[in-house]
DNA sequence: CGGATTTGACCCGCGC
DNA sequence: GCGCGGGTCAAATCCG
């Protein structure tokens, strides 16, 4: 497994996090909290509704599914698995990308989590792996990361510290 | 055999 | 009304 690293983090939800400022590793800590509280989400187990909530929620997207983040990490692989098990359920070209779009879900059960990845287009070599939603069950791996209880489970890319010893 | 993956088709909103 | 773009699902296929 490559070094991915958190290089950059985008935050498409603007309404979970106040601290738009706070952008760090305590993000994902407090985030949690947002997204407990965002995990009322249920009711996505439908079929092809999901189109039709697609545009229903277009101005309220966010509250379907909880939370949606976008995180850039460099990766010229797809080991974009953050512990959790997806299962690519469709391909898109993006015209605004020559590389094309990949769509992941949760495999786990009850778990109505999406992932998007898609290649950089200025900065090949890295990934932009946007997470729709949140799980609401514990990470396959959880156990791995048992040892940093003050972690979020998903706090995988969560490290600045381990980095700071790079320069 | 089971599960996961792949590719295309279909759907829907928006713009023109 | 049609085309475009984006997103999802479904059947077939392949791998383990």
């Amino acid at each position: 497994m490559p070094d991915f690293q958190l290089s950059d983090y985008l935050k498409l939800d603007e309404g979970i996090f106040d601290d738009a400022d706070a952008y760090s590793s305590q993000i994902m800590a407090s985030s949690e909290k947002g997204i407990a509280a965002a995990t009322e989400v249920s009711g996505a187990t439908s079929k092809r509704v999901t189109c039709k909530k697609c545009k229903n929620g277009a101005g309220k997207m966010k509250s379907d599914l909880g939370v949606r983040v976008a995180l850039r990490m460099k990766s010229e692989m797809d080991v974009t698995d953050d512990g959790y098990k997806w299962r690519k359920y469709g391909k898109k070209s993006i015209k605004n990308s020559p590389n094309p779009r990949n769509y992941y879900k949760c495999s786990s059960g009850g778990c109505n989590v999406k992932k998007r990845i898609e290649r950089d287009i200025n900065d090949k070599g890295y990934v932009i792996t946007t997470y729709d939603g949140v799980h609401n069950h514990d990470t396959p791996s959880m156990l791995y990361y048992n040892q940093m209880p003050l972690m979020a489970p998903n706090a995988w890319t969560m490290q600045p510290s381990s980095s700071s010893s790079s320069t």
